[in-house]
DNA sequence: AACATGATGATCT
DNA sequence: GATCATCATGTTC
C-alpha cells in the first residue's frame, strides 16, 4: 500500500483502511483479512496513548502514518495500530477487527478454535490469529514484510460510523468505522448498525 | 490504580 | 441468542 495514497488525517486514515487488506507471512503461509472495523485515536484526544506526549510504549504513534504501533493490554492480549498522520504528530488507527480471507486453518491453530467469526472479530483475538506480538512494533507496513497492507480484494460496502468501544475517557466520540453489514464486527449489536 | 480485552458461566428473553 | 458480571493478567503512569 502506498503511503502516499494513505490519507494524511488521521480520521480519513482510519474510513480508508476499512476493506483494504491486512497480510501476513508467516512460516510459507500468508494469511489475509480483510478490515471491517477500525479507531482512530487522536493528539488531543484523552483516550489516545499519545495524549501525553512520547514514552518509550508509544513512541510508533509519532512516526509518520503507515508503521505499526503495537501495544499490550489488560495483561494477556496484544493489539494493531497503524501510525497516523503526520511525523511527530501522534496518532493511530487501532485494527479492531478482520474478516479472515486465506489461510484459515492457521489462525485456527492460533485461535484454539473453529468458528470463523470468532477468529479475528476484536483488536486481542485479531492479534492471536496473525500471529502478532511487539516485535512488530515499528514497522513499516506500507511495503511487503512479515506484516503489511494490501489494496481491497473486493469493493467496500457502506461504511457505518460509531462511538469507541471499551473507553472509559472521551467515551461519546464518534471515532469508530466499520464495514456496514460484516458479519465479522466486534462490539454489541446496536453500534454496528 | 487504571487499562483501546476476551473467555466463561449465569440469567434473561 | 443477548446481555451482564466476573476475573485473569502485565505494563504504564
Amino acid at each position: 500500500m502506498s503511503r502516499a495514497r494513505m490519507p494524511a488525517s488521521p480520521i480519513e486514515l482510519a474510513r480508508y483502511l476499512i476493506g483494504k487488506t491486512l497480510m501476513r507471512r508467516l512460516q510459507g503461509a500468508i494469511l489475509a483479512g480483510r478490515i471491517v472495523e477500525t479507531e482512530a485515536y487522536l493528539p488531543e484526544d484523552p483516550a489516545s496513548h499519545s495524549f501525553r506526549g512520547m514514552t518509550a510504549r508509544n513512541a510508533s504513534m509519532f512516526r509518520v502514518r503507515g508503521h505499526a504501533y503495537v501495544y499490550r493490554i489488560y495483561g494477556m492480549y496484544w493489539c494493531l495500530n497503524v501510525s497516523a498522520g503526520t511525523e511527530h504528530e501522534g496518532a493511530a488507527v487501532l485494527i479492531r477487527a478482520v474478516e479472515p480471507l486465506a489461510s484459515l486453518d492457521t489462525m485456527r491453530a492460533l485461535r484454539g478454535m473453529d468458528d470463523v467469526k470468532n477468529l479475528a472479530r476484536g483488536p486481542g483475538r485479531l492479534c492471536q490469529a496473525f500471529a502478532i506480538d511487539d516485535t512488530f512494533d515499528g514497522m513499516d507496513l506500507t511495503q511487503p514484510g512479515r506484516l503489511y497492507l494490501a489494496p481491497a480484494t473486493r469493493a467496500r460496502g457502506e461504511l457505518g460510523e460509531s462511538t469507541r468501544i471499551g473507553l472509559t475517557k472521551a467515551s461519546e466520540s464518534v471515532l469508530r468505522f466499520y464495514e456496514r453489514g460484516s458479519g465479522f464486527l466486534s462490539g454489541v449489536a446496536r453500534l454496528n448498525a
